[in-house]
DNA sequence: AAAGCGGGGGT
DNA sequence: ACCCCAGCTTT
């Protein structure tokens, strides 16, 4: 950061005055209400696309109460298309707190707005600032950009350090007048001039002492996320085959990777394979072989499979686990181990009915190395996926086991042995098909 | 197809 | 205080 204090507040509010934007529908009796539920949709969607939904949403729901009354459904089937449903329902959670306990007006407090759910800091500033011309400072996106080519502050602003000083910025910067005019050209600017790629600086109001002109660097600032590896993760693909070459398969979670399609059964690629073999399967293998690893590369992650060939010759018959099994509960969580390996499971594990899909990245887990790994319960998802919302509660089972990754794929029976041939009639997941089909070559 | 986006919430 | 997350849009 270059200026301490820079008094651009002027700048912004003349500038806005002949350029800004002044008739988005919030802008047009800016009630808390009415900021408030646009700047819920707005964290998620741009201008252009969001015009539409918040007219439905004002029509059906055209005060608080109106809100607060509502079934969840409907203001959820206003909301679809809009992405992030969790700040819907906490729309409407808020909306009922407000008639409950604010007597049905939006409380006129900084606290007492970010108490409600879905409202934090940036956004109760908005709405006291915007409808009330209350000296708050906001810190969306828009002013994080702004701020941070401004005052040349580097570093990823999603970084605690680096997001402090610009709110110690954004403070200095909110004027004591016209606050709420001085707040729209702020996120005016920043929405329309100085955006993320080819800024028009030669329109800005703000070029003569931005650091980032200054510099030529525009493209530096604000500095990105750091980049997260793509998350990489191994297992072990169970390749019993019995003295006719049957193969033992089994069928996956419909959701998740390879949801609904057969595969070989799972384990830790560092498991003792005769004591899964003889656990969960009631077989004892007479050999087995380590085949060449296949890497498989899905969208948000890289999967290493360690096939591991295990002939059997004494299939009692009974596929499932044992009675004995321990470690074994409906909803578990997979978890991961202390000892530093990375693990894999299925999907199941750590899918929770009516829980939200997860996105791509998984849960981290400190490693014991210090180097940070992604839990075993992660692993387990994939696009469109079902989990626990919480990491934590994902990476600690409720008994303290670790992974049981076929317990709940063997209670509903969903192994069957397939004789030779008859698995390329079904459903198979990529690397199980071409290792059925490696087998079948090699035999 | 992959990355960006932004603020809230959980640990 | 830190880290994770959703889900659509853009490149």
């Amino acid at each position: 950061m270059s200026d301490a204090f820079t008094p651009i507040a002027g700048r912004l509010i003349r500038w806005y005055a002949r350029h800004g934007r002044k008739n988005l529908p919030w802008q047009r009796d800016p009630t808390p209400y009415r900021v408030w539920v646009s700047e819920i949709m707005l964290q998620q969607t741009q201008v252009s696309v969001v015009i539409g939904y918040y007219e439905r949403f004002m029509t059906r729901f055209p005060d608080l109460a109106a809100l607060a009354d509502a079934p969840l459904d409907d203001v959820l089937g206003l909301w679809t298309g809009l992405g992030y449903y969790s700040r819907a329902r906490n729309l409407h959670r808020a909306a009922a707190v407000v008639r409950d306990r604010h007597g049905g007006a939006m409380p006129r407090g900084l606290d007492a707005l970010v108490a409600l759910p879905g409202i934090g800091r940036s956004t109760a500033g908005a709405i006291l600032a915007l409808s009330h011309g209350d000296r708050h400072p906001i810190l969306d996106g828009n002013v994080k950009r702004v701020l941070c080519r401004y005052h040349g502050v580097g570093g990823w602003p999603g970084e605690g350090r680096v997001e402090r000083t610009l709110w110690t910025l954004a403070e200095r910067h909110t004027p004591r007048e016209q606050v709420a005019v001085y707040t729209q050209a702020i996120m005016d600017l920043g929405a329309t001039l100085c955006v993320r790629l080819r800024p028009l600086c030669a329109m800005c109001p703000l070029e003569a002492d931005c650091a980032a002109r200054r510099e030529g660097a525009q493209a530096k600032y604000p500095a990105p996320r750091p980049r997260r590896e793509t998350p990489h993760r191994e297992t072990a693909f169970l390749m019993l085959r019995d003295p006719g070459g049957a193969l033992l398969l089994e069928r996956r979670p419909p959701v998740g990777i390879w949801g609904g399609l057969w595969c070989f059964p799972e384990c830790e690629p560092d498991a003792d394979v005769e004591a899964v073999c003889r656990s969960r399967f009631g077989v004892r293998p007479a050999t087995t072989t380590a085949l060449a690893p296949i890497a498989h590369g899905f969208t948000h992650f890289k999967l290493d499979v360690y096939p591991i060939l295990v002939e059997v010759d004494d299939d009692d018959g009974s596929t499932a686990a044992g009675p004995g099994e321990p470690r074994r509960h409906s909803s578990g969580a997979a978890v991961a181990g202390s000892d530093g390996s990375r693990r894999y499971s299925s999907g199941a594990a750590a899918a929770g009915p009516g829980e939200p899909r997860r996105h791509s990245s998984g849960a981290v887990v400190a490693d014991s190395d210090g180097s940070r790994r992604y839990s075993s319960g992660a692993a387990a998802a994939g696009p469109g996926e079902l989990r626990r919302s919480s990491p934590g509660a994902a990476a600690t089972g409720s008994d303290g086991s670790r992974n049981r990754p076929l317990s709940a794929v063997a209670d509903s029976g969903e192994l069957r042995w397939y004789p030779p041939g008859a698995a390329a009639s079904v459903g198979l997941a990529a690397p199980v098909k071409r290792l059925i089909e490696q087998l079948a070559r090699d035999r």
